[in-house]
DNA sequence: ACATTTATGTATGGTTCCGAACAAAATTGC
DNA sequence: GCAATTTTGTTCGGAACCATACATAAATGT
């Protein structure tokens, strides 16, 4: 039975932490829940926590000439938040947003750092980690380079789906236009043509994937080449 | 003097180093020459060396579709080729190419996790670069998602005169238009373009930066952004 | 019930880039 | 010097996406 505080604990690399050092980490993780659309870093501003989400999960965004973002990484329960704390940086160079709200479990700096220099295993999957981030923001940079807006929601869509454990949640074309980087016209678009091949449902602020496969056949390979490195790495 | 075998050493990783162990690694560290168009590492190959460019510099290439590639980072003097090693992992994720022919310091596998894991310093400069290869590889997600083809290329002219030291380098319009992930043709309507603004200057397989100062202005903001990023880490 | 807010649908003209094919010029090898 | 190769120049129709503006419909608050 978990406490009124507590929260289940789902989060990958916690759960691959030995049980003496996980034990150690529970006395200093705070189990927070994070609201949809909540800012968790700005760009450049100092990190504070890290984060081990459950079931929510945080978009990174870059932003160039001052304004426009695009997102460049999504983070779930098999990742941190606020990756640059294990590589010794103090400021997020990336603004977080959270793109499902749910809990997480959250350290502050100070203690991430030194239990960070004192746990192998924890280096070890952070490591991994930072491997994986970084691959997926290689295939995104790809991704946006060669595959048209249609390829690239579905992409996303699936992407999301892995990290809810649901088919059905609640995003609008508003904020998957603000993710993808483009008008929420061309979301418009993309979002009819998957819903008149029957591929997915929506109305005012929810999609539902009505099939699955098809729509990775309608996505671009990205969503296959990075989920297959995640599936082998975690293996 | 320079001995016959040697060349001289401006990799900044190393030259960061404390004496003691920029000493040791030089026990282990062979000079060789890199040249254009030769490939470090095949996409998903294992890593056998790392590289310390000194006037060299590789490109890293993701591959989508089986088939097309796009650059997603650039590393000279400022860092080292084969960082998926310092995490841990045995293979390049990425497709690495020399892009500019010139003198490296390479180590064998082996010996790099040794000195690696023994030496500190090592460890936080890796650390460091892979922070800000990842800001690299972002921006160069979000630039491919937002900037035309002519802000690309100025950015990517000024990447490559950065590392090798001289606003003249040779370079075909087929080879910059794989590393952007574009047709030639469209890498030659912006060559145009950039010529007739005066910033630059080019004849069959060499590329002159005519106006440094008005190409960072045509170029997008990726360039300065990225740029002050190394330039203050590394201050 | 009604106005307000939020979310989605539609239209227009213009720009950028694509795929494909072909032409011209500079360099290289013999 | 001449042919072969490499590099650059040009054209064409079409697709995708942009900026902007406006229209409709669903949810919400009171």
């Amino acid at each position: 039975m978990l406490g009124a505080h507590q929260v289940s604990i789902s989060n990958h690399l916690l759960a691959a932490l030995p049980r003496k050092e996980y034990q150690k980490l529970l006395r200093v993780l705070e189990p927070v829940t994070l609201a949809y659309e909540g800012v968790l870093y700005e760009a450049h501003a100092p990190i504070r926590h890290v984060y081990f989400p459950n079931d929510s999960f945080v978009s990174m965004l870059t932003t160039v000439d001052g304004g426009r973002a695009a997102e460049v990484g999504l983070i779930g329960c098999e990742g941190m938040v606020g990756l640059s704390a294990a590589l010794g940086i103090a400021v997020s160079p990336f603004l977080a947003v959270v793109q499902g709200g749910g809990t997480a479990l959250r350290m502050k700096i100070a203690d991430f750092r030194r239990n960070f220099s004192e746990s192998v295993a924890l280096r070890r999957e952070l490591c991994l980690f930072t491997h994986l981030l970084m691959i997926q923001i290689a295939q995104t940079a790809a991704c946006n380079r060669f595959h048209v807006v249609t390829q690239r929601m579905a992409r996303w869509l699936l992407m999301t789906c892995d990290r809810v454990n649901s088919n059905e949640f609640r995003i609008t074309q508003e904020f998957l236009a603000l993710m993808l980087g483009v008008r929420r016209v061309g979301i418009n678009v993309a979002a009819r043509s998957l819903q008149e091949r029957k591929l997915i449902g929506y109305r005012r602020g929810t999609i539902t994937i009505l099939d699955h496969r098809g729509l990775v056949a309608a996505a671009c390979g990205c969503y296959k080449t990075v989920k297959d490195t995640y599936t082998k790495a975690q293996a």
